[in-house]
DNA sequence: TAAACCAGTTGTAACGTTTCACAATTCGCG
DNA sequence: CGCGAATTGTGAAACGTTACAACTGGTTTA
């Protein structure tokens, strides 16, 4: 065949737009448009004429033509911590996020949130310049600044963990306080009498719940407690093991320990070593984990699952139902904890 | 003041376009565009009147504008893997991506790439649809079908992990040969006389290199080795342990293991303990690492540390490199292993 | 019988940017 | 002085989409 540079309409196999389905099908842009969108004013044999079309030539909606004219950028942004209590925390929750996004057009971006910077300047950007439809975040504090920014502008979020804002936003969080009074209720019932608790820092929301759980569980119990005054969780993993051991060798040191995450808990478990501490015969442990790792742990100690991947979709379940324009009050999910008790 | 709903100019703040400085400056909108970039066909004192009016406006050009004119998307996408061997593998990548990626105007955006799905689909459709400048990827195979497509289209990408194709194309690597020779060199230091390795799949580069290494450090030696055949580094944690522990129990056991990630050290230290074995006393580890994990196992052990973050940041480096023209035959980097040993 | 209505469709404009082709000025230099 | 070339700047078009207003032709309504 001999070559037509300009009279084939494939020379170059450029990508379809609506006017190559709009062409091919005899009908104008703007109806295409509308066919693919499921516009009711349009003829339904139309609509299913012209999808057969698009399918048929791959048409694909260009993200930046919408974009520029919608002003929707399909984009859902994570604001990613570098630290986390959990290994592998990250990881989990973006799986989530991206497994329960698939097929729906969005795409998911990251954007780093140091600890120590103004955590404020990234969200500024982001809203200033439409970078996202929606964002997410973790590490919520009680009267979180970005959240009362983002609820100002109404801009669509969904934070992991509540606030104490009296206006109602979307947020997925888990139960912590029912996490810390189950351990203390294990501990207890494992024969221990003096439990201690690591916490994170003060302005997290998750902190008060978790104080919340294990100081009531602890009166209502009448059990001698402590929280490790030294340090928080997010604290380097050798300082907490120094905490521990330095609490170890002191007076009546605790014999049962709530760790809130797997860098707490196999720091105890270190200073235990350390400190001659047998764990399971001279103290026990109870961790809230998210990932495997406590398995392969000897001896096996007793933990709290948190699913932080079911975490990452429900967010983005949330997110997708906000930008949809239901009612921000009902977008909430709180997790239960799953126990996970060894035998004896 | 009264209010002046039409004639005042900042009735709702809209955001600031080229037209906004352009009306500041008294220039043309091409000639804002042009001095914004720098262009030398625009007067020098101009581009300092443009810059400085923007910068006192706010003015940020518009990403979907830009995208839809340039066809350059500003978005570099990484293909996010479910697994690794190493915990807290992807938040270090990310974290180290978008650290160099910071203030260059790009965006990271996450994708799942399942593992027993079609893993060049994701790829297909991120090319067809132009949705992103250059891709990142992990666990690359010898001849890894997406590094194949990815060069046929002249598509830029870095991968984590080299190739045996002949065209040259940028990456990132760690030695894993030089870790498996150091690894076999230390058990044998340390009076270890039968050695064994868990690999990951085959079909992957990096399972060769660690092949290499292991045997033939071994073979130098003279020194007794095996490839565990049952369990690959992929297997469920459960199984490697339960192979581990199977052969403990056979003749001749293994007395060295080399542990490539933390998932197989810590199954490994499972099965010792389950079997009645003591590290460093009944046998030793010598595992690779990438967080500061090891450093709350007791007893300690021997580890090589593997630095994602900064191969995170090289692999966004090299990116940028890329697409601005470099020859990728310079775009390499190969990490060395950086050993700690323990004392004794 | 004309006006009003309806479903179904269409043309035009606009989103904010870059780039093409050209225009206005100034300059070098014979 | 005058001509071509450089310097510096401009208007218009285009990227692919959607919103808006308007147009068809047929049917109902007053």
């Amino acid at each position: 065949m001999p070559p037509s540079p300009d009279s084939s309409p494939d020379v170059k196999a450029r990508k379809p737009t609506l006017r190559t389905v709009a062409d091919a099908t005899g009908f104008a842009v703007t109806t295409v448009s509308r066919a693919l969108s499921d516009d009711p004013r349009i003829a339904k044999s139309t609509r299913e004429t012209v999808a057969a079309a698009a399918r048929k030539l791959g048409y694909v909606p260009d993200r930046a033509a919408r974009r520029l004219r919608t002003g929707r950028t399909q984009v859902l942004t994570v604001l990613l911590n570098a630290e986390h209590e959990f290994l592998g925390f990250t990881a989990e929750l973006l799986n989530g996020l991206s497994d329960a996004l698939r097929g729906t057009g969005y795409s998911v971006t990251i954007v780093a949130d140091r600890i120590g910077e103004d955590r404020m300047e990234v969200v500024d950007t982001i809203l200033r310049n439409r970078l996202a439809d929606a964002l997410f975040f973790t590490r919520t504090e009680a009267f979180d600044p970005r959240v009362r920014l983002l609820m100002e502008t109404g801009f669509p979020f969904v934070s992991h963990g509540r606030t104490e804002f009296t206006t109602p936003h979307p947020w997925v969080d888990f139960d912590n306080t029912a996490f810390a009074r189950a351990a203390v209720e294990r501990l207890i019932a494992r024969g221990r009498t003096r439990l201690s608790l690591i916490l994170p820092e003060d302005r997290f929301t998750f902190t008060q719940h978790l104080r919340y759980g294990f100081v009531s569980a602890c009166r209502e119990a009448g059990i001698a407690h402590e929280i490790e005054p030294r340090v928080t969780l997010d604290s380097p993993a050798a300082e907490i093991a120094e905490a521990v051991r330095r609490r170890r060798r002191s007076a009546d040191p605790p014999d049962g320990y709530v760790c809130v995450g797997e860098v707490a808990a196999l720091s105890t478990l270190s200073a235990l070593a350390d400190t001659g501490g047998r764990p399971g015969v001279d103290a026990d442990l109870v961790a809230k984990r998210a990932s495997p790792i406590f398995d392969m742990i000897r001896p096996r100690i007793d933990t709290v699952f948190e699913d932080i991947r079911a975490t990452g979709s429900t967010m983005a379940e949330l997110a997708l139902r906000r930008l949809d324009g239901e009612d921000p009050a009902a977008l909430t999910r709180l997790f239960s904890p799953s126990c996970d008790w060894q035998q004896g």
